[in-house]
DNA sequence: CGAGTAGGTTCGTTTGTTGAACTGACTCGC
DNA sequence: GCGAGTCAGTTCAACAAACGAACCTACTCG
């Protein structure tokens, strides 16, 4: 009777969703993209329970979005940090925090996402890598394979 | 002692996360795009738990992400259907189902995404809307406000 | 009249989350 | 060399959320 896991349905979103609908787990993965690497850091920034940071990191680093960098001895430290598969998910935290701004700041003053260089503002949007137009989910249809899929 | 929530923070992936990261969420609004409209339709497909399909419809028309629209008298019987700002949470499933597409389908065969009248595979990707480029995590600062904030 | 459909609610059990307290191995200042 | 502080956690009890089964209401169909 434990919560429906969606790891292994035949769908990325679910896939994703197994990871990412751990609470927390977002903002963990947000303080990682903006330089934190340290348990400690984690815990401060966020204000998150101990426990549930240390098993967050855990599952982290076990799906392979961190690892672990030891930092010191004695006694042993280690700190979080992102690999590839980590960084990949910054899309995701883009894209989230686009419906954020644009639907869940009503009237409040803006947060913005900027270039470190540039200084120039950076707005992310989701668009089709091979046409470089953005989605019209009413268009869009998800299949299963190629070959064997002729249903909805 | 509930759940710590994040609807508040100011930032938009916290508020974000506070709404997609409830368990199945995620999963609802994706059978919401593909069709999907009635009680019934959204429990078979996911085998969710009704009391829970329950509450997360509630929230998503609380939060105007859906509305109900009734379609027969005697007995009154509605629809769930999407808002604009539900629709716009298509962006941040695609990115979703980038990420998974990429990373959790480990040598399994692949699932796709293509256009209903096209017939072309379409492949979600997160760019900045003003240069058109990918994003860089590691070149991004978050900031409060453009006027007010100078830290990091 | 009984079975089926649609859209839920209620309930007892199991998991997850929370905050506080505790641990252990160090370092730093006095 | 002693207490305070830092860092990275673990343990625990209370509470919230998710689970699946059973139940409910209001119809329709045969």
């Amino acid at each position: 009777m434990r919560r429906t896991r969606f790891d292994d349905w035949p769908c990325p979103i679910a896939r994703t969703t197994d990871l990412l609908g751990d609470w927390w787990t977002p903002l963990v993965l947000r303080e990682a993209f903006s330089g934190r690497r340290r348990f400690d850091e984690f815990q401060r920034a966020l204000g998150i329970p101990k426990a549930v940071l240390s098993a967050r990191l855990d599952r982290l680093v076990d799906d392979g979005l961190m690892v672990t960098v030891e930092y010191q001895d004695n006694p042993v430290r280690h700190e979080y940090r992102l690999t590839p598969k980590g960084r990949a998910m910054w899309d995701v935290l883009a894209a989230m925090w686009r419906w954020g701004s644009d639907w869940a700041f009503d009237g409040e003053p803006p947060v913005i996402l900027s270039d470190r260089e540039t200084h120039q503002e950076v707005v992310p949007l989701v668009v089709d890598e091979n046409s470089g137009a953005p989605l019209d989910p009413r268009r869009l249809r998800m299949r299963r394979n190629p070959r064997t899929d002729v249903s909805a």
